[in-house]
DNA sequence: GTTGACGGACGTACAGCGTACGTGTCAGTC
DNA sequence: GACTGACACGTACGCTGTACGTCCGTCAAC
């Protein structure tokens, strides 16, 4: 018997084999063993699928929140938690930026989020903006990695660094083997460190306020 | 006569007029006046053509850089450079983040900033790392402003995060009027300064050290 | 002036796409 | 038995990207 969450379980299983791309509703009728149309008696159209499959993915993300860690530490769990999910799922995730997310699938991270956020002294507008930041962070940084690892298209020669001129451009040439080589792990829990520590700077700045202008 | 870039830019007006979803090859040549086969004579395959156009985009950025102003400065100036481009060309932004960067347009941004992270003081892997989480920050803000604003698909309602369950969200439903309001403006220069704080820490830690561990 | 080569614009054709519409087959209810 | 709804399915239409062949304007060689 078809049903809409099959649908949406062998979308996904297609878009991670064989790219966003190869998806089309034949595809996947044929992978489900049915006939194209037997689809539109469960999903509207395929727009309404591919937000159908954002939010399955989105959906996926496990948050196992610890009220009693510091909320620092339930910053680093959640972060994780949302990478660890773009990883298994890396062609899909695509799929989830690329297209609006307007759904309450992601509104229990969300809360939880906020949550953490409390904790840590942000109030009102102030943790809705951190939230956002941090929001903005992760997915740029999922954004790269995943878009740079043989998920859309198959990775590229990695020459288009080292033929550059050094007159032109010095610093781009002497940080090359940087540039080049990325341990994703490494830069995601850099950057992970670094917001965290701003966001206790500016938490301990409002909240505590703590030997400031005293 | 038709050429390479009139097709670009053919293609890029079409984009912010009719929305990604609107460019097919044929819409293309009819908007240019000609034959749909003859753009292949320029182009390989649409494929090539929205790297093209990522390409055209990301080269418009105006990097107006002041290497005698302070090095937060032109971090500003770099981080909102790039934000103006995107929302002049918000539909084509998308149609950037949604493909493989691997062209050299964007050669002489990274050479700028990573000139400007010199300035601050971090050395090689470190200012690779910086630049990736400060690009990461503000691919993911983008992404949010150009996805919540009319650019792909018309705004909903807002009426997502109003019939939200007070008991089970309580933080959602507290925040809601932070939450589905949003000053994309006011987000953005709240992360970069908060980004830049935290550049500051930690330029002034690893180049000063600064009674560090002392 | 004629000829040949060639680049570029173009038309045709084909496979594949999303999906509107109609049809057939069941299960459940009177 | 008849009626009704849900659901699987086939057909068909307009659209897509693009391979291929054709035609025409321009220019070099003779």
């Amino acid at each position: 018997m078809l049903s809409r969450s099959r649908i949406v379980d062998a979308a996904v299983d297609l878009i991670e084999r064989e790219g966003a791309d190869a998806v089309s509703m034949r595809r996947i009728a044929a992978g489900l063993g049915v006939g194209v149309m037997s689809l539109y008696n469960h999903v509207p159209n395929k727009a309404a699928l591919l937000d159908a499959i954002s939010e399955s993915v989105l959906s996926k993300i496990e948050f196992t929140d610890d009220p009693s860690a510091h909320w620092t530490d339930r910053v680093r769990v959640q972060a994780r938690a949302f990478r660890q999910i773009a990883h298994h799922y890396p062609r899909s995730t695509m799929v989830v930026f690329s297209r609006q997310l307007h759904s309450t699938a992601g509104l229990l991270p969300v809360e939880r989020a906020l949550s953490t956020l409390r904790d840590a002294g942000f109030e009102g507008g102030e943790a809705v903006r951190m939230l956002r930041m941090f929001v903005a962070y992760i997915v740029g940084s999922l954004l790269r990695e995943v878009g740079v690892t043989p998920t859309f298209a198959p990775v590229r020669g990695d020459a288009t660094v080292v033929d550059v001129d050094p007159a032109l451009f010095p610093e781009v040439s002497s940080l090359a083997p940087y540039l080049t080589s990325c341990d994703h792990d490494e830069e995601f829990e850099f950057g992970l460190e670094l917001l965290v520590q701003a966001m206790s700077v500016r938490a301990g700045k409002q909240a505590g306020r703590r030997s400031a202008r005293g």
